[in-house]
DNA sequence: AGCACGCCGACT
DNA sequence: GTCGGCGTGCTC
């Protein structure tokens, strides 16, 4: 007799175990580990996932009260280590099993027992997109000599778009009108032949110059030490960690390629993650251009029908290497020899809904499970790895740092000038553009070249203020000030949303709706205002490009404004963060920020490391081809470590800084942080929710060394869509079981009907 | 989560 | 007497 235990797929806290059920005879081929199933539980039927196999019946359970699996619902979708590290990730992040499970299943394969309503029958509900068949067209032996007759028009026009080649029977229909019958006719004869093929989708192509990449002809000793370093990692196959931190522009992408390339040679796959920011055709075209179709791409622009096909495609084999972002860590490659994740600072590898798992975490577990190496590269890593690279392991796993600090071909680091704004204000200026970068800016104009333009914030202006009386609109259902479009004359909430009509001074309509002035006027400055500047400043003769959340919203958007930068002669594009990753542009000589200030001054702990960061990766975005590139950063707050650090190249002056006021106040990485929201519309309840929450973990860990709890207080987002906001900062050691400690308080809370939480461990957002 | 079980108040 | 309120506990 067998054994399986399922994880059930109910969304609640309270199942926190697998439960164990008897595999029938007939079953026994299908249900293995990785499989979806069928099983009765508790007076029902629910979806669960098999996690494990086993001869023996389980230990702790009457052998008469197991119950059989009903159906196997899909074919496996992970194996043994991947099932080890869903459950471990399911403790370590106090996150249901099931939602730690389910990022291993195949994409839109989602099965679920639901039903229409009360008491209306239990369904089964698949969600599925698989895979798809296309017909394709081409000649066939009797196409030579055929003749087709004189009005047989709509032959002649098959045969003709032939010719170049195959054809999917769709496109033919597209460009031919209605051919099924002709196509048939011709078929019957031998003139063409029909097949069916798998299609994939998502396989897009792009022109961006940069996307093919040569290969370089030789590597830079930096290049060479680390491709050394990656390969002795995952020949040890235990999980070692090998930590990339070379500035930008070092060549970090063709460490990857090579390393990719040494895993494949060895018989091994690869696994590469990107922020989902810079997962551009421009990323992707660099993998492809190396390895072909040994490609698969999975990201959260594609259809669900293009990810499961791109998913599908490592699972069959034919895909050995996995470019994507923070999800294609899960996807099914056999025989895992090497990871990578590129940008590893970057906080989008932190999901932030359940399961709130860390990429770089996961993947440390994987490697460690599957036996293979874990590459991290940055040019600014996060303290987290620096720090570990000190002490030279973790949990087990050996840390290793190499270094890379020059360019390929010598090219130099850009100069970096900060310009402090009080005293260009104090001089008079108002702009928006201080004199050194209007001059810049200006240079780059009459030099005909490219500038980058950072800014930290969308929309035209930050907010309306009332210059009688003070007053910021809020947004009344969140507690924050609402963000003013000046093009469309809206203030919109940028957390929940909603938007307003309201027109900023002087516009006569104009009142403050608190005390009726007609001074309502924009402050701070937004990507739309430094678009009009840039026009005003520089004239006719240069492209402005915008490039923020709202200008890309569009699918593909991202990808053809940057083709249009790529394509211009002369342009300037200004953009949020998101210009400030990965773009790699050789005729850059300029980057600007507008204003360094405003992640600066975040009340979040790590708000000085991710300006540092930001500057930094931006500043990387100049002189990356021939000519030397300059920065300007313009800020009320020069001397501050992290803007004196990029000035001077150097980022000890920021670590230095940095580290001993983590180690101070206990923060990461002397420590790990979690953070715990209550919400929902009773204040009362919510608060009693809270306190409860943080007795329950004073209660827990009271007295033991290294742990403290915070609060509870009011979020900094204090109220969210009408719903109030109360969380707990949990700190704890860093050899802590943080998140198990998290699931036992949370599981023994009481339920309050209205009332939500979320456990985020070792949480980016304490907002 | 979803459902049964169980122990109290107000109806036929 | 029984119907139904929801607090408590269990589900392989």
């Amino acid at each position: 007799m067998r054994y399986a235990s399922v994880v059930v797929d109910i969304a609640t806290r309270a199942l926190d175990e697998p439960f164990d059920y008897v595999v029938p005879e007939g079953l026994a081929g299908a249900c293995v580990v990785g499989a979806t199933v069928l099983v009765t539980f508790s007076h029902r039927h629910a979806v669960g996932y098999v996690v494990a196999l086993a001869d023996e019946a389980p230990a702790g359970v009457e052998a008469g009260r197991l119950l059989p699996v009903e159906a196997v619902l899909a074919a496996p979708a992970f194996d043994e280590a991947g099932a080890r590290v869903a459950l471990w990730l399911a403790r370590e992040y106090a996150c249901p099993p099931a939602d730690a499970v389910r990022l291993f299943l195949a994409p839109g394969q989602t099965v679920k027992v639901t039903r229409a309503g009360e008491g209306a029958p239990w369904e089964l509900v698949c969600e599925s997109s698989g895979p798809v068949d296309e017909r394709w067209v081409a000649l066939g032996e009797a196409a030579e000599g055929f003749r087709p007759r004189a009005n047989a028009s709509r032959q002649r026009q098959v045969i003709e778009a032939l010719e170049a080649g195959p054809m999917r029977l769709a496109e033919l229909a597209a460009t031919a009108g209605a051919v099924s019958q002709t196509v048939a006719a011709l078929e019957r004869r031998g003139v063409v032949r029909v097949w069916r093929a798998r299609h994939v989708r998502g396989q897009g192509g792009t022109s961006l110059s940069s996307a093919v990449a040569a290969r370089p002809r030789e590597l830079t000793r930096g290049q060479r030490a680390a491709l050394a370093a990656i390969d002795e990692a995952r020949e040890a196959a235990a999980g070692d960690v090998v930590l990339v931190d070379g500035v930008t522009g070092s060549g970090k992408t063709e460490v990857y390629l090579d390393a990719i390339e040494h895993a494949l040679a060895a018989g091994r796959g690869a696994i590469v993650l990107v922020p989902e920011i810079s997962l551009t055709p421009q990323t992707v075209g660099r993998f492809r251009s190396r390895f072909g179709d040994e490609v698969a791409v999975l990201h959260s622009r594609l259809s669900a029908g293009e990810r499961f096909d791109q998913w599908d495609l490592a699972r069959r084999g034919e895909a050995r290497v996995v470019v994507g972002a923070r999800s294609a860590l899960f996807a099914p490659v056999a025989d895992l020899g090497l990871i990578v994740i590129d940008e590893e600072h970057e906080g989008s590898y932190k999901q932030d809904k359940s399961p709130r798992y860390h990429a770089r975490e996961v993947a440390a577990r994987l490697a460690a499970e599957r036996g293979c190496a874990l590459v991290l590269g940055s040019a600014t890593p996060s303290l987290e790895s620096l720090r570990r690279c000190e002490v030279g392991s973790w949990r087990g796993a050996r840390w290793r740092r190499v270094e890379m600090r020059e360019r390929p071909g010598g090219a130099r680091l850009p100069e970096v000038r900060v310009v402090d704004m009080a005293s260009q204000f104090r001089g008079g200026r108002r702009s928006v553009f201080s004199a050194p970068l209007a001059e810049a800016l200006e240079g780059v104009r009459d030099r005909r070249e490219k500038a980058v333009l950072l800014l930290n914030r969308r929309g035209f202006s930050n907010f309306l203020m009332c210059r009688d009386c003070g007053c910021v609109p809020e947004c009344p259902h969140c507690s924050c000030a609402l963000t003013y479009h000046e093009r469309t004359h809206t203030l919109e909430c940028h957390t929940c949303g909603r938007s307003w009509p309201q027109r900023a001074y002087p516009d006569p309509t104009t009142r403050c709706p608190n005390c009726g002035s007609r001074y309502m006027a924009a402050y701070g400055v937004g990507t739309e205002r430094v678009e009009d500047e840039l026009r005003l400043l520089l004239g006719d003769g240069v492209e402005v490009i915008r490039m923020d959340a709202d200008a890309t919203r569009r699918k593909g958007a991202h990808q053809e404004l940057l083709e249009r930068f790529d394509a211009a002669e002369c342009a300037v594009l200004v953009g949020t963060q998101m210009i400030a990753k990965g773009l790699d542009f050789p005729e850059v000589t300029l980057v600007g920020v507008v204003n360094a200030d405003t992640t600066l001054k975040l009340p979040d702990f790590r708000a000085a490391e991710r300006t540092y960061d930001l500057l930094e990766q931006v500043a990387g975005r100049a002189g990356r081809g021939g000519a030397a590139g300059e920065v300007i950063i313009q800020t009320y707050w020069a001397d501050h470590p992290a803007i004196q650090a990029v000035a001077r190249h150097d980022r000890d002056v920021f670590l230095a800084y940095e580290l001993e006021d983590r180690r101070d106040s206990g923060y990461p990485p002397f420590s790990r942080a979690a953070n715990a929201v209550v919400w929902g519309r009773d204040a009362r309840a919510v608060a009693a929710s809270a306190d409860e929450l943080a007795r329950l973990v004073r209660e827990e860990v009271g007295g033991e060394g290294g742990w403290e709890v915070l609060g509870p207080t009011d979020c900094v987002k204090a109220r969210v869509k009408d719903r109030v906001r109360r969380h707990v900062v949990v700190k704890a050691p860093l050899d802590a079981d943080l998140g198990p400690v998290l699931s036992r308080c949370a599981a023994r809370l009481p339920r309050r009907q209205g009332i939500r939480m979320a456990l985020d461990v070792d949480a980016y957002d304490f907002m």
